[in-house]
RNA sequence: GGCUCGGUGGCAGAGUGGUUAUGCAGCGGAUUGCAAAUCCGUCUACGGCGGUUCGAUUCCGUUCCGAGCCUCCA
């Protein structure tokens, strides 16, 4: 098996992947905060980890992912609000719409998916014993992570304390020593959700969160930790501080061995960003492109890279479903009692340097073009395979061949009885020969948006634009 | 202001010190009852300026441009 490669955020290095513990692979990735619905770039983060996480499937026998949702936090609180509803009900609200979403992009569900508000004890007990070997301080309400502590503090991001406070763009809170320092635990307002701890009544701040989820379920350390790149500044710095510290152990690596973080979205050139009013919801999305279409549109681009979403991106990934369709289609009669093998070493090689997933389309590209792959029944199987496999570890080729091409957004199941009665009405023109009839039922079907396929099996149909 | 990361053809996107992926779109052709699909062929590229080199898109410097972080954010 050649070595999986990916790049470690801390030394910035592509690295060859040496497991902790090669009968398990553990693997976190920061979730987001259900205060509202998911938007394209929330979804971008879950599409690259579940990618990840389904390669690290294909090599490993086991592997245990944990995504957290941060459902307690200023946002919700303001939400809620906003809302007139409890905090609860918020967050419930837009987890289970999150995670249909996602069901319909094809990630599947983590192993563990906790919540903030069930590991507030956790993360109590915690940062008290942060407080009691002396890493954090308690002021004006607030229980705060003293940086000082920590000297590889900005290893992460790659950013010295001095950098820092050159930003000057923090206006610095009252009750903190040093400007860098964070909260760990803060005072809640009385309409407001609190938890009782040594220090008052309050909530943790959010860094806290995954460390002590993290630690809890996947136990330190753990091989990857990932999340948008963001988060690299100061959530995951924060982690590590919290992670190291809690452990005594100053090695940065004994919280976590390798850090992935995916790049953004942007949208319009510009990152989206509630504040510029440029937030792409996938709820719209959805409702015009099938998940897949926008899985594939999300890992177009390499995941470190930024992702600039439009239209035309889009349209571009419905094309190349629909071309790979066309050759599952075509494969459709060639009987496989699995749909998973293992993938040629070349192939395997692209995915293992990093996800290199040009190459692994263009790979693919090759294969479904050269003949020979269609020569045999065997050869035949062999290239249904790989593509399957493929398609199980990106998230794609998931649906019926036929249905794929059938099914729009838009239309109803009364549209396509009404499209397959115009097909074989024209068949059976072709049959008579009667082909100005058969043109004339074309040419509905265009309009309707139907492209005919003929075939020695029959006429099968999709849609175009 | 400080710190990261980028700039490749109409678009998306790999990669490499010399033979210059791949896809989408376009164009031309073959095929077809007509079409479509398919197949074949095909045009555009490596931000600017220096340097290293026999040779740079690839290395170095510099400059311009873009994105991100420094504040909640995937």
């Amino acid at each position: 098996m050649k070595n999986l490669k990916i790049f470690n955020s801390l030394s910035n290095k592509k690295e060859i992947f040496f497991p902790i513990n090669n009968r398990n692979i553990r693997i976190y990735a920061c979730g987001p905060t259900v205060y509202n619905y998911a938007h394209v770039g929330n979804a971008r983060m879950a599409v690259v980890f579940d990618t990840i996480v389904k390669l690290l499937r294909y090599i490993f026998p086991k592997v245990t992912y944990v995504s957290n949702i941060t459902d307690i936090d200023d946002k919700i609180i303001q939400r809620s609000l906003v809302e007139k509803k409890s905090c609860e009900q918020i967050s419930a609200t837009y987890l289970s719409i999150y995670n249909s979403e996602m069901k319909q992009l094809n990630v599947d569900n983590p192993d563990f998916q906790p919540k903030a508000t069930e590991y507030v004890e956790s993360m109590i007990e915690k940062i008290k014993i942060l407080q009691d070997k002396g890493y954090a301080y308690f002021n004006e309400g607030h229980l705060l992570f003293s940086v000082l502590t920590f000297p590889e503090y900005g290893i992460l991001s790659k950013r010295s304390k001095e950098d820092q406070i050159a930003g000057k763009r923090i206006k610095v809170a009252s009750y903190k020593k040093k400007p860098e320092d964070f909260i760990l635990w803060k005072p809640s307002k009385e309409n407001e959700p609190g938890w009782s701890s040594p220090w008052g009544k309050g909530r943790p701040g959010w860094h806290t969160e995954c460390f002590a989820m993290a630690s809890d379920i996947l136990k330190t350390p753990f091989d990857i930790h990932g999340g948008g790149l963001d988060l690299k500044f100061p959530h995951h710095e924060n982690e590590i501080a919290q992670g190291c510290c809690f452990q005594k152990n100053k090695n940065i690596q004994s919280y976590a061995k390798y850090w992935m973080h995916n790049g953004f979205v942007t949208f319009e050139e510009e990152k989206m960003s509630k504040s510029l009013g440029n937030i792409a919801l996938l709820k719209d999305y959805l409702k015009v492109y099938n998940g897949e279409i926008i899985r594939l549109a999300l890992l177009s681009a390499h995941y470190r890279s930024p992702l600039v979403w439009k239209e035309s991106l889009l349209i571009q990934s419905k094309n190349i479903l629909d071309k790979f369709y066309e050759v599952l289609r075509k494969l459709e009669d060639v009987k496989l009692e699995n749909y998973n093998t293992k993938l040629p070493d070349e192939l395997e090689g692209y995915f293992f340097d990093d996800f290199n997933l040009s190459k692994v389309f263009a790979y693919l590209n090759r294969i479904i073009k050269d003949k020979e792959n269609y020569k045999n029944e065997e050869k035949k199987m062999k290239l249904k395979k790989i593509l399957y496999t493929t398609g199980n570890i990106l998230g794609i080729f998931k649906q019926d061949t036929n249905e794929w091409f059938k099914n729009d957004k838009k239309a109803s199941e009364k549209d396509i009885k009404e499209i397959e009665k115009l097909i074989e009405q024209r068949s059976l023109a072709r049959m008579e020969k009667n082909f100005n009839l058969a043109d004339n039922i074309r040419k509905q079907l265009i309009d309707l948006g139907i492209e005919i396929q003929d075939s020695p099996k029959g006429a099968k149909w999709k849609r175009v634009k």
